[in-house]
RNA sequence: GGUCCCUUCGUCUAGUGGUUAGGACACAGGAUUUUCAUUCCUGCAGCAGGGGUUCAAUUCCCCUAGGGACUGCCA
C-alpha cells in the first residue's frame, strides 16, 4: 500500500535539464521510494513567453535515462490530472475569484511602465524596492469601473501587515520572516495566466502533495506561499530546500564551465547509473559512519534521508564523476557498452554500418579498452589502432625501442607470425617466449618494439590480446611497414 | 542596499563538549603488471577569523569576514 507521501518534481519547460534539477529530482525520487510514496511529474508551463518546444521532450528523456520514473506525470496519467499546469489554468482563475472575494487579494491596474518607473526611483534614492500598494486601497468603485472598462490588470496577493511568517525547513531548521518585507506578490497576470506561486501551491494543495523538496531559490519565496495557504485556509506541506549546485570554480553551473546539462553528460559517454550515484552523494550523505559511496539505485532508496541532506552549496566535481563512471564501465559488460561505442566508431567510418554492434571482434576490442577508460568517448581515440594501421610512431618510444637490432628481431618475429598456426593469444606468448629463450633476448625487448609496430603507441592492453584481436595478416603488415621504417632511420643516420 | 541562508583537507564529505579530526576524489611516492590502466600500500593536506559559555570547544552562543539565494506581470 502506498504511504501518504507525496512529492513532486516541477521543472519549467524553458530549456534543457541541469543536473542541479535533475539532483531535486532524484532527491524527490528517492525520497519518494524510500517512504513508499508517490512520485509525481508536474510541468509548469504558466510562462507563455519562455515556453521552449522541445523542453518537455528533453526533461522527459533526461529523467528516464538517469533511471528516474514517476508514478504520475504528463505522459503517465494519475487521478489528480492534468499534469501540465497550462491545462489548469481555470482552477487557477478560481481561485484568484476566490481570495478576490475572501478579501485577501486585490486587482492592481498599475501598468509595468509605473512600475519600472518606481523601481528606478526605488533604487536611484536608496529606498528598498518593492511595489508601493497603491492599488491595495483601491475604492470599490474605482476598482469596479476601471474593470468594466477592461483595463488590464494584474491580482495581487494582500500580504498582511506586522506579522511573523515562520516555517520549518527540513534542512534548514525554523526559519522567520517578518511579513512586512514581504511584497504583495502577483498572483494572475495581465495574460490570464497565474504566477508561479499562485499555480504552485494550487497544485501542490489539489495534488496532495506532503513534503516540497525543492531548489535553495524558492526559500525566500516560502513566506509568502505560506501566507498565500493561510489565506486560503490550507495547511502548507513540508517544505525542504535543496542547496544549489556550483561549478568547479564556485560559480553556478553552465554549459561554458563544461556540461550542465542532463544530456550533455549523457552524449559525453557517461553512464546513467554513475551519474544517479555521484548526484545522490552531492549534498547527501549516509552519515552514521558509513562510508560507502558506490551505491546501486537500490541500495539508495533503502537508506535515504532527508536528514542528511547537507544545508551547504556544493561544488560539482568532475574528476570524481569520472573516477566513479569509471568504476561502473569496468562493470558492464562488454556487450552492453559496444551499444554505446560503436556508433561513435561507425561516425568515425572505422566500422561499416552494417555491422552489428554484438560483432565479436568489436566486443573484443571493448573487453580490452573498457578499463583503460572511464568514459565512453575514450574509447574512441584510444580505439584508433585497432581499426587503421599506424600512420606516425610516438618519438620517444621510437628512440627507445626502435634500435637498428630491432630489424632483425622484427623480422624473425613477423616470420615466425606469419607461420604460427594459432593466432590466440596464450600460444602467441608462447612463440615469443620461445624465440626470446632461444636467443637469450629479454622479453620486454621483444614486446615493446612489437607493440610500437603495431600500435604506433607504448601503452595500452596486453600485447597478445592485442595481437590476437588484430589478426595475422594486420599484425605481419604492420611489423613490415614497422621494419622499413627502421631500416629508413637507421639509413637517413648513418649518412648524416 | 535590504532580507534570508551557508562556512571541516584543493574538491565531495563523516564526526564529536574531551578523537592521533575519519573516508573518498585529485595530487605525490612505492608494490604488482611486458607497457598503460586496474588493484594494493604510503604520503600530502582541513575545523574561515575574533570574542564569549565551559574544567574542556572543531562541536553551543555572539560578532566579523567570505560565499550564495531572493529582492520580476520568470520560474
Amino acid at each position: 500500500m502506498r504511504s501518504s507521501i507525496r512529492v513532486r518534481f516541477a521543472p519549467s519547460p524553458t530549456g534543457y535539464l541541469h543536473v542541479g534539477g535533475a539532483r531535486t529530482a532524484l532527491f524527490n525520487y528517492l525520497f519518494a521510494k524510500r517512504m513508499g510514496g508517490t512520485f509525481i511529474l508536474r510541468i509548469e508551463d504558466t510562462d507563455r513567453s519562455r515556453y521552449q518546444e522541445d523542453a518537455c521532450k528533453e526533461i522527459y528523456e533526461s529523467l528516464q535515462w538517469l533511471g528516474i520514473t514517476w508514478d504520475e506525470g504528463p505522459d503517465v496519467g494519475g487521478a489528480y490530472g492534468s499534469y501540465v499546469q497550462s491545462e489548469r489554468v481555470d482552477l487557477y482563475r478560481k481561485h484568484a475569484q476566490q481570495l478576490l472575494e475572501s478579501g485577501h487579494a486585490y486587482r492592481c491596474f498599475c501598468t509595468p511602465q509605473r512600475l519600472e518607473e518606481l523601481r528606478n526611483y526605488q533604487e536611484k534614492n536608496k529606498l528598498d524596492p518593492g511595489y508601493d500598494k497603491q492599488c491595495r486601497n483601491l475604492p470599490a468603485q474605482e476598482s469596479a469601473r476601471l474593470l468594466a472598462e477592461n483595463t488590464p490588470h494584474i491580482i495581487r496577493l494582500k500580504i498582511p501587515q506586522d506579522r511573523v511568517v515562520a516555517f520549518n525547513d527540513l534542512i534548514r531548521g525554523a526559519i522567520e520572516y517578518k511579513s512586512a518585507v514581504l511584497d504583495d506578490l502577483v498572483l494572475m497576470k495581465t495574460d490570464g495566466f497565474p504566477t508561479y506561486h499562485l499555480a504552485n501551491v494550487v497544485d501542490d494543495h489539489a495534488m496532495e502533495i506532503s513534503h516540497v523538496l525543492r531548489g535553495d531559490e524558492w526559500i525566500a519565496s516560502t513566506p509568502r506561499h505560506v501566507l498565500l495557504y493561510e489565506a486560503f485556509g490550507w495547511t502548507p506541506p513540508i517544505f525542504a530546500h535543496m542547496p544549489v549546485i556550483l561549478s568547479a570554480d564556485g560559480g553556478k553551473l553552465s554549459k561554458r564551465k563544461g556540461a550542465a546539462s542532463v544530456l550533455d553528460y549523457k552524449n559525453q559517454g557517461y553512464l546513467p547509473e554513475a551519474l544517479f550515484n555521484f548526484l545522490a552523494l552531492l549534498g547527501w550523505s549516509l552519515g552514521d559512519g558509513d562510508e560507502r559511496e558506490k551505491l546501486s539505485q537500490e541500495e539508495l532508496i533503502s537508506v535515504f534521508s532527508l536528514g542528511q541532506v547537507s544545508p551547504k552549496a556544493s561544488v560539482f566535481d568532475e574528476k570524481k564523476l569520472e573516477w566513479m563512471n569509471g568504476l561502473y564501465m569496468r562493470e558492464r559488460t562488454s556487450i552492453s557498452l559496444a551499444e554505446l561505442v560503436v556508433p561513435f566508431w561507425k561516425q568515425k567510418g572505422w566500422v561499416p554500418n552494417a555491422t552489428p554492434v554484438s560483432d565479436t571482434t568489436l566486443v573484443k576490442v571493448i573487453d580490452l579498452l573498457k578499463e583503460r577508460s572511464k568514459k565512453i568517448v575514450d574509447m574512441v581515440e584510444s580505439a584508433t589502432y585497432f581499426f587503421i594501421a599506424p600512420v606516425q610512431y610516438e618519438e620517444k618510444a621510437v628512440r627507445k625501442y626502435f634500435v637498428p637490432d630491432a630489424i632483425k628481431i622484427l623480422a624473425d618475429l613477423c616470420e615466425l607470425l606469419s607461420k604460427a598456426e594459432s593466432f590466440e593469444h596464450a600460444a602467441l606468448e608462447a612463440l615469443y617466449k620461445n624465440y626470446g629463450d632461444s636467443l637469450g633476448i629479454a622479453f620486454g625487448v621483444l614486446i615493446h618494439p612489437t607493440r610500437l609496430a603495431v600500435s604506433g603507441v607504448s601503452f595500452g592492453p596486453g600485447l597478445f590480446e592485442l595481437l590476437e584481436v588484430l589478426g595475422k595478416e594486420q599484425v605481419c603488415s604492420r611489423l613490415q611497414t614497422a621494419i622499413a621504417f627502421i631500416q629508413n632511420a637507421v639509413a637517413t643516420r648513418t649518412e648524416s
